[in-house]
DNA sequence: CATTTAAGTTTCAAATAATGAAACTCGGTT
DNA sequence: AACCGAGTTTCATTATTTGAAACTTAAATG
C-alpha cells in the first residue's frame, strides 16, 4: 500500500506506522504489525508506545489490539474544516446534488491518491466520517483523471509513476500510456468519465476545480449507475457543473484563503 | 490550550506542533507559531518542514502559511470507523432523535475533554466534520458530566484536575467541589443535566454509554433550548436514552470491538 | 537607490535521543 | 517441569536532533 517516504527521520518513520495502522481497518495487534513492519521489534514496540501516549493510537487492554487514536478526529475536524475545499463547497455541491438529482463527491489528491472530502447523495443522509475521508485510486476515478489531466509536467510525472494500475473492471486504463493518451482528451474537452472503470455499473461525469492561477484545487463530479442512465446523459451536466466548479473556485478566492498548495509535495 | 506531555521525544513535540496549528483554526504564518512555541527558531522550523512532507500539514507558497494537511482527513477516517462509538452508534441515534424530535449528540472522552462523534439534527442535514470531532469542556456539558461520573476514581481525579473552570453562564460550576456534588447526583440518578451551564438558553439531559464491565465508552444526550422545552420535559426522555445507550453498549459487545479503553491513558 | 529591518533558511559541532540485538518476563501449552 | 510465543526491557553503539549563530532574501524606509 506504499508507505509514503522514509526520508523524514523518526517522526516519518512514526507516521508510517500511523498508516500502517490506520491501514489494517480494524484492531489490530503488536505481533500482526511487526510481521509487516520493516522495522525491528523494539523499535516497533517504541513507536506504538509513544503513539498511544500521544492519544495518536489507542489501546485496548483486554484485547490487546492497537486502533487509530480519537485526537486524529480532533485533528481532522481542523483539517477538514482549514485544509479542505469542504466547507466552502458544501452549498454549491448540496445545491448542484439536488438540480441533478444525482450523487455529487468533491475530492482532493492527496499524495498519489484521490481523497473523497465530501459527498452529497440524494434521499439518504451522508455518513458523516464515513464518506469523508475515504482513498480512492486516482487513474480509474473520474475526479482522480480530472485533477490528473491539469497537473503540472512535473506534479504529473510524480503522481502517474505512483498509480498501482491495478485492473478493476474490462475498462480499467491499465497503464501509464493509455492513461496519458485519456489526459489529453481530458484536457481538450475540459472534462472526463468514469467508464465502469472502478466499478461496475458505476458511472461518472467530472470537472476540476481550478485556481485563478489555474492551479488544481480538486475535482467534482457527478455519479451515476449504468441502470440509472448513461454517459451520453451525464454529459449534459457537464455545463452547470462547470459553474458549480467556478463559483467555488470564487469563493475560495474571495474568501482570502485562496490557492494551496495541495497535491504538490514529496 | 494544554499541550500534552513533553516526554515523549521527537514525535511528541511534533504532535504538539500539530496541536498547535490545528489550535489556531486557520492558515497561520511561520512567525506567528514561533512566538507561541517553546521551541527555538531552526528546532520549529525543521519540524514544520518534516510535517509538511508527510503531508500531516499543508504549506500555502503564496501566503507562505500553515495548515493542518488533508493526510490527517485521511486518517480520521479510520479513526473514526475503528476506535469511535460512530459507526455502531448511528442507527440508534438516528432512531432516538426522531423518537423525541430533538437533537442529539454522542461523545467520548478525549484527554479531559469532551469529543463529539456524532450528531443528529432534526431537520437540516448534519454538517460533517463541522460537528464530528469538536471538542468542548467537559465540566459543563451534559455529555460530560454524565462520563466524569462514572469514572473511576483515578481516572476522575486526573480528569478533574484537567478541567479548567472557566465561568460561561450564571450556572457554569465553577470548581471542583461544586463539580464533585454534582457529579455525585449525577451517579445517584443515573443521568444529568445541563442546566445552561454552557451556553445560554441551551438544556440538555444526558447518560452515560457503559461496558458490560462499567466502564465508560461515551456518552449520549438530548439537547434542547429554554425556548422549546424545559428540563422537567427533557426528563421524560430518560428512559427512552437508557434504552438507546445499553442498546448500543450490547451492539458495541456483540460486533467483536468492545471495551476500549478509551477515556484513561497519559 | 542605498539602507535598515524583519522573516525565513542554512550551518555545524555538541548533546541527545533513537536504534536493535539480545536477554528477560510471563501466560499458556505440551 | 521444560517449552514456546508474545510482549517487554536493557544497554552499548550509532545516528539524529538540537539550537546559537551566521546567512539570505524580500520588503519597508530614509
Amino acid at each position: 500500500m506504499a508507505e509514503a517516504s522514509h526520508s523524514d527521520g523518526t517522526v516519518g518513520k512514526a507516521m508510517d506506522v500511523l498508516d500502517q495502522v490506520a491501514g489494517f481497518g480494524r484492531p489490530v495487534r503488536f505481533a500482526e504489525l511487526l510481521d509487516a513492519s520493516p522495522f525491528p521489534k523494539a523499535t516497533l514496540y517504541r513507536f506504538v508506545q509513544t503513539l498511544t501516549n500521544q492519544n495518536m493510537l489507542s489501546y485496548d487492554l483486554d484485547r490487546q489490539t492497537y486502533q487509530v487514536g480519537v485526537r486524529l478526529v480532533r485533528l481532522a475536524h481542523a483539517a477538514w474544516q482549514q485544509s479542505s475545499l469542504g466547507p466552502i463547497a458544501r452549498p454549491h455541491i448540496e445545491r448542484l446534488s439536488q438540480a441533478v438529482g444525482e450523487t455529487v463527491h468533491l475530492a482532493q489528491l492527496d499524495n498519489a491518491q484521490v481523497l473523497y472530502v465530501d459527498k452529497f447523495s440524494i434521499g439518504n443522509q451522508p455518513r458523516m466520517y464515513s464518506d469523508a475521508g475515504k482513498v480512492g485510486p486516482a487513474y480509474c476515478t473520474g475526479v482522480g483523471k480530472a485533477m490528473m489531466a491539469f497537473l503540472g509536467e512535473d506534479d504529473l510525472d510524480r503522481v502517474i509513476k505512483q498509480q498501482s494500475f491495478h485492473v478493476f473492471t474490462p475498462n480499467t486504463l491499465s497503464n501509464a500510456e493509455e492513461l496519458q493518451a485519456e489526459l489529453e482528451e481530458i484536457r481538450a474537452h475540459g472534462y472526463g468519465f468514469d467508464r465502469e472503470e472502478h466499478e461496475p455499473g458505476i458511472i461518472c461525469v467530472a470537472l476540476p476545480i481550478l485556481s485563478r492561477r489555474k492551479r488544481v484545487l480538486g475535482a467534482i463530479s457527478v455519479t451515476s449507475s449504468t441502470q440509472r442512465t448513461n454517459l451520453a446523459n451525464l454529459e449534459t451536466y457537464v455545463d452547470q457543473i462547470r459553474t458549480i466548479a467556478q463559483a467555488i473556485s470564487d469563493d475560495l478566492a474571495s474568501w482570502r484563503f485562496p490557492d494551496q498548495a495541495e497535491a504538490s509535495p514529496t
